[in-house]
DNA sequence: CTGAAAGCGCTTACAG
DNA sequence: CTGAAAGCGCTTACAG
């Protein structure tokens, strides 16, 4: 921070609101009315202010903004695998919906260590973030605590324990589980299997547990494998194995698209089976790749824009104002890895 | 903002280093120094001041400390496209890298609007990024430059406008473009032909124009298929059209790995054709897709770690200290889409 | 509508 | 090593 000589204002790139009041005309905080929407100012005054504010390409330091007004305008949002098909394209939505708002974000890449949980929750302390936002599925005790502790406000995505003060938004697992058990009953699939990952996420665990017991119901026992992680390969390693079993199944429920294609890639690639007509094959996220046409998936749609919108209203309007959790539907989408109901 | 009659400070969730100083008997200073690594303080009052820290949950406010230091630690990632395989990868590691280093990472989505990047601009501004790293491939020229005059480091991904007082990161298109020629024509195609997006985004640009030179070179003109977006679609789409043709393509480079595996799914599930034997494919990328047994495409890798790296190495260290452009290979990753040299 | 003033929560020379 | 003081760039009652 360089400074003249003569104590004038040192050079930063920047010009403060001090500077524009000077070239105006007029004071300090006419400059801070001008730019705060609804503030009494004359029409006459703005103008001038904003020809000077142009002039010296002035910006509205949000950091000193923050300081003093409620807001910081920054909302948090903490997830692990931004890479993975559905996460990308929920950050992608979530983000452009809280911009539009009039929010700016930012990311906290947890990673899957659980130290780095803690260091994200720092950070979205030390900037003093109006909201933060958990995407990830692995139960975030300790920052959710923290949060929730420095007033902040907490919206937790896809996650069964209910702090007190936070809102949960989440996906009818349960439905959709149950209607893919229905689904393959009613084509006459008999030989169910289910396919997970090693991950113990509470929407992997509820589409488990509801798969089961509608299929408990109507009497038919559901072959398990679970491992890996929720990716591809385990998809791939999954089915391989299944089918490589003795009494190999015709009909999987794979908890996620990405493990989906790869069951549907060791069916058709490794088995040379049929789908849907030797093996029907489900899903869960809609992920682009479940439409394209080496898998064309029969799957359920992660409602992304309903989550984002719902989001963006819990940020603005507080949780307090009659805001309560929410379970948006998971439609099913219908294309070829199913045979029809005759 | 609540203040009790007496004038006592506001009872906000945060404590300030006031609280703090009074808590551990020492001056506001010493708070400070105790969270400045490398200040001068003894192991004494060092000790005090985290006890009461910790007492009294303490965060350092990063927006104030942000006012006066030369950094708020902030970067700015500005990108369109997030859920797409390569750029969500691409954030995934760069967001992580950054974090490592001690930043934080704020995403502008700036989307396809082109107004949406004067927004993405000011909040850069507003919030007094250390840096900005422009990952879209259009040409956001009026960003470029409005940071820089306000003194900004900028990283410049995939560009090819060389703004003075940039760094410019960018992949070995060329080579790889020239790669793929070779390939093809080593292995026996001769009726090449090249898919891409109506993005005229400069790496696409750059892949085209070199594969097309290569090809010229030696003798062999090259069918063009170009339209919609840089996406499975358009590749789909694009092989399609190419295979109903008079004279179909045996060999097609794919600018990008999305159309690539759409130009593969139309071979294959549209044409029947079979795949090396006869028709080639090639794209670019590698994203995870490519690997799928679906797929087992034939592509060239982004160095996404390494760009990583490098952009981390930029915004720490400066560009004046001798940090210059750089170029990274995208080595080539041999699947079955293309039949080996005999 | 407008300006002077206090204050947000921090850091950093400046003198001990 | 340590404290008092000035200052970062803003906002917001408080009086006109």
């Amino acid at each position: 921070m360089e400074r003249t000589k003569d104590g004038a204002p040192r050079s930063t790139a920047f010009a403060s609101a001090q500077e524009v009041a000077r070239l105006a005309g007029v004071s300090r905080s006419a400059v801070s009315r001008a730019f705060t929407p609804g503030a009494s100012i004359s029409e006459d005054t703005r103008a001038k202010v904003e020809a000077a504010a142009a002039k010296l390409g002035y910006h509205v330091n949000h950091l000193a903004r923050g300081l003093m007004r409620q807001k910081t305008g920054i909302v948090c949002l903490v997830v692990a695998d931004i890479h993975t098909p559905y996460l990308s394209r929920l950050l992608d939505h979530l983000s452009r919906a809280l911009q539009e708002a009039g929010n700016v974000v930012m990311v906290l890449n947890a990673g899957r260590a659980a130290g780095n949980v803690e260091a994200a929750l720092r950070q979205t302390l030390n900037y003093r973030a109006d909201a933060t936002i958990v995407l990830s599925g692995t139960p975030y005790r300790s920052i959710a605590q923290s949060c929730l502790d420095s007033g902040q406000r907490l919206v937790l995505l896809n996650r069964d324990d209910h702090l007190p003060g936070t809102v949960n938004l989440a996906v009818d697992n349960a439905r959709a589980a149950r209607t893919a058990a229905t689904l393959f009953l009613r084509a006459g699939y008999r030989r169910l299997a289910l396919v997970s990952s090693a991950i113990g996420t509470p929407s992997l665990l509820a589409r488990r547990r509801h798969f089961l017991e509608a299929a408990s119901e109507n009497g038919v026992a559901v072959r398990i494998w679970e491992g890996g992680a929720t990716a591809y390969d385990s998809g791939l390693q999954g089915g391989t194995e299944l089918l490589a079993a003795d009494e190999p199944p015709d009909a999987v429920f794979a908890v996620t698209d990405l493990l989906a294609c790869g069951v549907l890639d060791a069916a058709r690639r490794r088995f040379g089976r049929r789908v849907p007509e030797e093996i029907g094959v489900i899903g869960f996220d809609d992920i682009e790749q479940a439409g394209w046409a080496s898998y064309d998936l029969t799957t359920f749609a992660q409602p992304v824009g309903e989550i984002a919108d719902w989001t963006v209203r819990l940020v603005a309007g507080g949780i307090e104002a009659g805001m309560e959790d929410r379970v948006f539907e998971a439609p099913l989408v219908w294309r070829s890895s199913v045979a029809r109901t005759v």
